[in-house]
RNA sequence: GGAGAGGUGGCUGAGUGGUCGAUAGCGCGUCUUUGCUAAAGACGUGACCGGGUCAAACUGGUCCGCAGGUUCGAAUCCUGUCCUCUCCGCCA
């Protein structure tokens, strides 16, 4: 969320991003309600002052007709207190609500625009896209022919949208897993495995809705916890309330998680076969910065997507996201779109990774600072994220692209020592 | 899951209703002396939110796991809850 003197001394500002990104939050409504708390905070304080003087005055008096008079005082200016308070305290709420429904700014240089037709591509990968001398098949029809995917059994089992993965999968599966987690390693990151659930005032404070009828989160029954959509949550949450230290940022984690998504409303033959399904296993990368680093950090994140999607000699492009299509916590996000030539009639661009810079925006919610050397008091560390690779549409990508007119599948060379073999199928 | 113990400042650890935001030690900072891969002494040293100031000084409030309650007044009493440790049970 913003800072609440931010909103207040750039209401101009704050209104114009908000119409850029297509959302109406009570912004109006935030700074009215914001100066009377404040107004009304300095009169429960000076009460508050005056009561705990009478109190500490009774400790001192000896006289006990004294001592009855002054606790009456007490009483009374506790009372009006209390009343004050709760009259703040409601305030309070009202206004952290409408501030938690007001976006991150948007960096200057995001693209303007609603829809994600308009995001801009600003840069193509190492492998062009390839001509097929025979019609590639999709990844459903190559998972079903090998019997690596199966999805009748999964929905018997679980439902529509879930898989199973089954022998030469796997492997493909578990070397896709290594690979990114040894690139990152390679990079200065931290591995981590994260816990598949969290509580819900982390997800809140990652900027995911736990419940409600909008929300795309698992919850479960008779508890405050929830199904994790990535490991972003499990990472923010694990540093949550916690004051870094400048020399241990930027601090680079590499956490992998199952990802768990009701993908509520999707449907319809873009989201076939892996693309959308409700879990999958994600190699997320997760860094906290102070304010000066994070723009050169979200432009590493965005390197090593390249990097990583290089190696496994797939085609994409990269999109700067517009202001409309950034989400709640996003300050800029870029995504890689993977070619996938058996998505769509003859391929479509399909993304596969997002990387965001949150700058404050998540840190405020979940109490996340660091201290500077010489410097009084504590600052918000920035947040970033960046997808490594998420497994199923990793997948997809890897089979739609080294797909062999026989239906095997041609392993790239960054990917063999992982796997041992040089096809698969 | 059952029983017990405990959660206090960067750390260790006192503190069972009023002058406790909190003794002491360690650590840290400044200074002094000596002098050099070190020691001693003096003084200082929590965080957060606000007022104030160019900045300070100064100043109000809050904070002893968290949330409630009792009271004029709570680190101290009561309730709930979370976490940690020990023992038992169960188990991959």
């Amino acid at each position: 969320m913003l800072d609440r003197k931010f909103i207040i001394d750039n209401v101009d500002a704050v209104l114009r991003n908000c119409k850029e990104r297509g959302v109406n939050p009570e912004i109006k409504r935030f700074v009215d309600l914001e100066l009377i708390r404040r107004e009304k905070l300095q009169e429960v304080e000076e009460l508050n002052r005056r009561a705990n003087e009478v109190s500490k005055s009774i400790g001192q008096t000896k006289d006990a007709a004294e001592r009855e008079a002054r606790k009456e005082q007490g009483r009374q200016l506790r009372d009006d207190k209390d009343r004050l308070q709760r009259e703040h305290d409601d305030l309070d709420q009202t206004i952290h609500a409408i501030q938690m429904t007001i976006p991150n700014m948007a960096h200057p240089d995001a693209p303007l625009g609603y829809s994600d037709q308009q995001n801009l591509e600003v840069g193509r990968g190492k492998h062009p896209v390839r001509k097929f001398d025979f019609k590639p098949l999709d990844h459903v029809v190559l998972g079903e022919k090998h019997g690596w995917i199966d999805f009748p059994g999964a929905a018997r089992t679980t439902g529509n949208g879930f898989y199973f993965l089954k022998g030469q999968m796997v492997l493909l599966d578990l070397a896709l897993q290594q690979f990114a987690v040894n690139e990152l390693v390679k990079r200065g990151f931290l591995p981590t495995i994260t816990p598949d659930l969290a509580q819900d005032s982390i997800l809140e404070g990652i900027g995911f809705m736990p419940r409600g009828p909008e929300t795309q989160v698992y919850s479960i029954e008779d508890t405050n916890l929830c199904l994790v959509g990535t490991a972003e949550i499990t990472l923010g949450g694990l540093y949550s309330g916690q004051v870094l230290s400048e020399d241990e940022l930027p601090l680079r984690i590499a956490g992998i998680s199952h990802c768990y998504r009701t993908e509520a409303g999707a449907a319809g033959r873009a989201s076939r076969g892996l693309y959308r399904v409700h879990q999958f296993t994600k190699v997320e990368m997760f860094a906290f910065t102070t304010p000066e680093q994070s723009d050169a950090l979200h432009e590493e994140l965005r390197v090593i997507e390249c990097e990583l999607f290089d190696l496994l000699e797939i085609p994409y492009r990269v999109v700067d996201t517009v202001t409309g299509d950034l989400g709640g916590p996003a300050y800029r996000k870029y995504d890689l779109e993977a070619w996938m030539p058996g998505r769509g009639d003859n391929g479509e661009w399909g993304e596969v990774t997002s990387t965001s810079n949150c700058t404050d925006y998540q840190s405020r919610r979940l109490d996340i600072r660091f201290k500077r050397d010489g410097e009084k008091g504590t600052r918000f560390v920035h947040t970033l994220n960046g997808t490594a690779l998420a497994l199923s549409r990793a997948v997809i990508a890897i089979l739609e692209n080294h797909q062999n007119a026989d239906g095997s599948i041609r392993i790239p060379t960054a990917l063999r020592p992982y796997i041992n073999c040089e096809s698969l199928g």
